[in-house]
DNA sequence: TTGACGACCATGAAATCCCATAGTATCCCA
DNA sequence: TGGGATACTATGGGATTTCATGGTCGTCAA
């Protein structure tokens, strides 16, 4: 298994810190784990982005086309770098959610993860299952326009089927 | 972690000193540290830039890259020698930041750092948060340009796919 | 002598490490 | 196949370390 999938709900503590589930933290250490995972807050969504060494290639990807110190390498890396903090995961799997990052989410008590492929993201509970709920509808259409019984369908469902409370 | 990532902002205190954030400082050593750090005016922002010895090294090879005694080589190397600095780190991690340098990035009372991957820059933190504003809402422009399956395209999408409404 | 600068020490808050526990899933062997 | 033992996970809390920041004391030079 080297990517994150299905959802799981961790709770936060007075501290403050939360657990990576464990199956994505073994995703983690497969994808060159190193003391920490990249996170920032979703373009445009109430939820955050997080990921390891992989994720942040891609970031790096996006800015090698640009010129070394010109103007718009300047613009795009303070979104793209200025944007992400690194959360080193402790000695029992939790991270620490600064208080910018769970502004952005309106996090609180909880977090939901959930698998991305690549990377996952970090959602207030019920703000997720919202947006669940919408994703499903959307399915159901995308369902219809390619016939009952494709894939899409399918692997939604399993997704969901795991989860966790 | 081997880049400049995420951004802090620290004070400087009443002998001009301000911390470098220990996430720096510790990838400042991974990178050859040398008893201190370049930093130099930004060519096109009130901010200064800094780094180690990648730094200086990506300096060099923009050099490199024009014949010698060309105009534009000296105009240009100039510009990216003549100002730099070498500010040395105390035993407690701080610089202290000359008069000139202050002066082009605008700071007094604290100083935001930002992380750029390579390097990092150096802000008065309002006049940050304002650059931030449109450095974010470029980076919405710039994802709109490129559309589906461009690089840049595809680490957005990515997040959204699974959770968009 | 005064003022700038560097080395060194002090402190409170925050982050990190380490250990404990309970509930659950997994394994192993009869 | 059943049942007990084992391993793992999420979570809580105390202890320890790190970090940013403030201050003092010398030193060197103008």
């Amino acid at each position: 298994m080297d990517r994150f999938v299905s959802t799981f709900t961790n709770k936060i503590d007075a501290k403050g810190r939360v657990s990576i589930p464990a199956p994505f933290r073994a995703v983690l250490e497969r994808d060159g784990y190193a003391g920490g995972i990249y996170c920032y807050p979703s373009l445009d969504a109430p939820a955050l982005d997080a990921g390891g060494e992989r994720l942040a290639k891609k970031i790096d990807g996006l800015l090698s086309g640009l010129p070394d110190y010109s103007d718009e390498r300047d613009q795009l890396s303070v979104a793209l770098y200025g944007d992400v903090q690194v959360l080193s995961i402790d000695g029992d799997g939790r991270i620490v959610l600064p208080e910018v990052l769970r502004a952005h989410a309106g996090v609180d008590a909880a977090v939901t993860f959930v698998g991305l492929g690549d990377k996952f993201q970090m959602w207030e509970p019920k703000r997720f299952e919202e947006r669940r709920e919408l994703a499903r509808s959307k399915v159901q259409k995308t369902r219809k326009l390619f016939g009952a019984g494709s894939r899409i369908a399918e692997v939604s469902d399993d997704g969901d089927e795991g989860a966790r409370e």
